[in-house]
RNA sequence: GGCCCGUUCGUCUAGGGGUUAGGACGUUAGAUUUUCAUUCUAGAAACAGGGGUUCGAUUCCCCUACGGGCUACCA
């Protein structure tokens, strides 16, 4: 058998929704695992949808997951060029071909000529029963279509899609699937402004970049028949790449496919990275900004709709290079659960190593104007924090403190029960620090009790203001890991700070 | 409406002719943690319905219902 060769082909509109990087992500997979190549391949044809910027962010998301192409735009391979509207000229031949052969046919209709037949007739689809009603060179005279083609009246070519044949194919996923060609309609192929549909180009690009295994969502199925129908007509049958139609990821309440708007209303990214409309300037979060790791987003992407058989859901994407079969991809759709996609993400915090957390959380640290000068500091706060933490950007409220003062302060559960032995407590406990020379945890806690005891304190009484004075509420690690992190000026400082406080608040 | 695809706890799913129908998220209760989280233990929670086939169906077949997708000179 050939080489495996797979293609993941966005449309470059807008931001990369989770669907597509799970698609991606399925077509990487297999193509690792098989030993393949995986191209990218750019779906341009629609002049009026392109968006600038949109490329150059799909390969940024495609670079955080740690999914490289082999072949695409700005990454080489034999097949190029990788963009569809640079390949314009390639698919017109095709289409002549069809024509030429009889598989296809031109038409002069005009949009308000389609609108008005539907507007006429509810059920309308441009086939076998009612081309003959239509402006095309099958119902025109080869004359009138010559004429028409002199004065440069603008066509576009369709397939003749027969009237009553049975298209069936063997889906990797779903098995065999069939359609009756009576109700698929003689699609577009080639538009009226030279550039193929999709459904052209799809079939051109898939043959000539010799495509082994095709991955699509599942809101592709309907118009399979048209491909299929293509790749015969074209002569291809026998190189047609293996499809494989994925299950949809849907809304996790009410109904239909998941989109960008209710990850708005629920709360939620639903694409990869932050990307900001160029027309509008309107910004849509992504996971990537808001604390996923890519280990934990290519993690919960891959478990929905494909498990192994086994109780593991933690999966590196090594893992699932060796792991993954298309056998074991669900049939059904799947309601995205953005609580068990945080799971993952926690998991992976507590999973991974401070060393490959730490440049994420000084990036982020910083967009957040916190300043780390001791790298080797935040490593231990990282270790110390991080089970505490679902989101990277909790970390910011989890280990903050330890590099500036809180930012806010909550002494409502000890205010009430603030009096003055405590406040002589804490000044004689900043002496005893001042005084003493082993600042590790574990001493710290010896003389904190001991000169609890000697006031007459209960423990508990006294822990917890020292823990708001330090870290600003009721969170946090051991109280005396934290004070020595901290080391004794700052520790001191924040007790003196929170006495102040506490005074103007009693 | 038509066509296509699908249907196991609330959600993601395992399983598969005879099982106490398993796991995970979430949830509930408890333990641990002188804070919070982690962790641990226990609990509640599912085979859409109806017909077949069969000694026996959640599992195989058919129908119904429900859900989803498509129905553009968009992908």
């Amino acid at each position: 058998m050939s080489k495996v060769r797979v293609r993941f082909a966005p449309s470059p509109t807008g931001g990369l929704h989770l669907g597509g990087v799970r698609t991606v992500l399925f077509n990487y997979l297999f193509a690792r695992q098989q030993g393949g190549e995986f191209i990218l391949r750019i779906e341009d044809t629609d002049q009026t949808r392109f968006v600038p910027g949109a490329e150059e962010y799909i390969i940024e998301c495609l670079k955080w997951c740690g999914i490289t192409p082999d072949e695409g735009p700005g990454f080489g391979g034999e097949f190029g060029p990788y963009r569809q509207s640079e390949r314009k000229a390639l698919y017109r031949q095709y289409a002549e071909q069809l024509l030429v052969d009889g598989y296809a046919y031109y038409a002069f209709d005009t949009p308000e000529d389609l609108e008005k037949k539907r507007a006429e007739l509810p059920n309308f689809q441009y086939g076998h029963a009612h081309r003959n009603e239509m402006k095309n060179s099958i119902s025109l005279s080869s004359q009138e279509v010559e004429e028409l083609l002199r004065n440069g009246t603008p066509y576009v070519i369709r397939i003749k899609v027969p009237q009553d044949e049975t298209v069936s194919f063997d889906d990797m996923i779903r098995d065999e699937v069939s359609f009756e060609t009576s109700l698929v309609d003689d699609k577009v192929l080639l538009k009226a402004d030279g550039m193929p549909t999709y459904h052209l180009a799809v079939v051109v690009d898939d043959y000539l970049m010799k495509i082994t295994h095709a991955f699509r969502g599942e809101e592709w199925l309907p118009s399979a028949p048209v491909h299929i129908l293509l790749w015969k007509y074209l002569g291809w049958e026998n190189e047609m790449p293996k499809w494989a139609h994925l299950p949809l990821i849907l809304k996790p309440d009410g109904h239909g496919k998941l989109s960008k708007r209710d990850g708005a209303r629920l709360g939620f990214p639903v694409y990869a990275m932050n990307w900001t409309d160029p027309k509008t300037t309107e910004l849509t979060e992504g996971f990537r900004e808001i604390g996923f790791l890519p280990e934990a987003f290519v993690n919960l992407l891959a478990m929905l709709g494909w498990n192994d058989g086994s109780d593991q859901e933690l999966f590196s994407m090594d893992e699932l290079i060796e792991k993954f079969s298309l056998e074991r991809v669900n049939k059904s759709g799947a309601k995205f659960d953005f609580e068990k996609a945080q799971w993952y993400n926690a998991e992976w915090i507590k999973k991974l190593d401070s060393a490959r957390l730490l440049e994420s959380i000084i990036q982020i640290f910083k967009s957040n104007n916190i300043e780390v000068t001791d790298q080797g500091k935040l490593s231990v706060v990282i270790d110390l924090v991080k089970d505490r933490c679902t989101l990277l950007t909790d970390f910011i409220s989890q280990g903050g403190y330890f590099f500036e003062n809180p930012r806010v302060f909550d002494f409502s559960s000890v205010v009430n029960k603030w009096t003055s032995e405590k406040v002589s407590f804490f000044i004689a406990y900043t002496e005893i620090l001042n005084a003493i020379t082993d600042h590790s945890p574990s001493n710290l806690e010896v003389s904190f009790k001991a000169l609890a005891e000697e006031k007459g304190l209960k423990i508990g009484d006294v822990m917890l203001p020292f823990r708001i004075m330090l870290v600003g509420g009721k969170f946090g690690p051991a109280v005396f890991e934290i004070a020595s992190l901290l080391g004794k000026e700052e520790t001191i400082q924040r007790i003196n700070k929170g006495l102040d406080m506490l005074s103007r608040e009693v």
